[in-house]
DNA sequence: GTCTATATCGCGATAGAC
DNA sequence: GTCTATCGCGATATAGAC
């Protein structure tokens, strides 16, 4: 691995354990193994290993919307990309966790990742669209209020890790899921019939395996 | 005014505009007018004085969720709890740009704030209880789901703001009722037809009357 | 590319006069 | 209560040898 790669990965470790802040040069350059003089060969300044970290994350996310072509989608690939999306969300916490405070103190990296949640929001929506035409969502009568249910979506996907963070409770792979199915209650009202029944199967099995000595409780209508 | 009450002030209107590490003591005794010397005559350290701004604000959140005993309680005491709620998270709005990293920078704040939060959220949902009681609601078939899309309306109201200035869109008063539209089309779905029909008064929409076997109410071109 | 050594700066915090 | 003066520290960043 480069050294200027090894940074990157060494940063964004110590930037999801503690806060960039606490995070020096020295810190970085020392748990990299290289000295703090090496460091600044490869980058500038902490704001430009921060950029960099950024658009590495915007690559990941990159990966996260795609949908298979041959074949209609169902909820259950609603389900895999917020997981996947999730992943992402887990991986560069840190980010997330101080989003504001980094854009204001380098408008570069604000430039550059609003033009990325343009474009992600922009996949987002073409996400949900694929899944109208393909009959999991009701066609929406009103687009705006479509739009809206994206934006809470967004905006909880976004803060969900925060959320659990700041209730004090261990953020851990496993809280990922929950996050998963908060966004499925707020989505709930606009799915069709037709998915409506596979999430309740689908919800079936995994209290099934969640609590293999009872029965499922499927909700009736 | 005291000093110790300017010293608050100041530095709330100082972390508003900037971030929190990017304002140091000085910064604020500068500000105040006062000497670096004589603020910390007066708070032991910068921790301390979010503390005690954490304090104003947890205050202020008390006064948000009131709601009138001798009456009904209608869908506009929502949408002006909201407002309210609103308008204290956009006066302390640097706290939750932050809030993560504060709380990892300190530990008493974090258990602070973790009671506060438990409060808040403990009183959210005896607010919304009062809705369901005077049939603003609907009686929710399943409590668990009621209590996920209260988390996710608390989710996206804590974290509005922040999303509005990510989008690099000027954080101003009007954005506030953006949020609280966002958040009565997430409980929307929840909402009794009674409810649902006043909403659609005052916003001065259409309503269709699709799902309704109540009075028919005009329908515009 | 990588190191050591060092310059510079400002922050947090305290001492002591008034 | 308020000020001035100051110390210690650690962070960013650079210079120059190898």
């Amino acid at each position: 691995m480069t050294t200027k790669r090894r940074i990157l990965d060494t940063a964004t470790t110590l930037f999801n354990n503690a806060t960039t802040g606490e995070v020096s040069t020295n810190h970085i350059a020392e748990a990299a193994g290289i000295s703090s003089g090496n460091l600044y060969y490869h980058y500038p300044n902490k704001e430009a290993i921060i950029r960099a970290i950024l658009e590495q994350m915007f690559d990941d996310f990159g990966e996260v919307w795609v949908l298979p072509h041959d074949r209609k989608v169902t909820l259950t690939d609603v389900q895999n990309t917020m997981s996947r999306l999730f992943e992402v969300l887990w991986r560069f916490r840190f980010f997330y966790r101080e989003q504001l405070a980094l854009m204001r103190r380098d408008p570069e990296l604000s430039t550059r990742h609003q033009q990325m949640q343009g474009q992600r929001i922009g996949e987002q929506e073409q996400f949900f669209l694929r899944f109208v035409e393909d009959g999991v969502f009701k066609v929406p009568e009103d687009p705006s209020h479509f739009r809206a249910i994206i934006t809470a979506c967004w905006v909880i996907a976004n803060n969900w890790l925060s959320f659990v963070e700041t209730s004090g409770e261990a953020v851990e792979p496993a809280q990922l899921e929950r996050g998963v199915n908060l966004i499925f209650r707020v989505m709930e009202p606009y799915l069709s019939e037709a998915a409506l029944a596979t999430q309740a199967t689908l919800r079936g099995e995994r209290y099934d395996q969640a609590h293999s000595n009872q029965t499922a409780v499927a909700k009736q209508p």
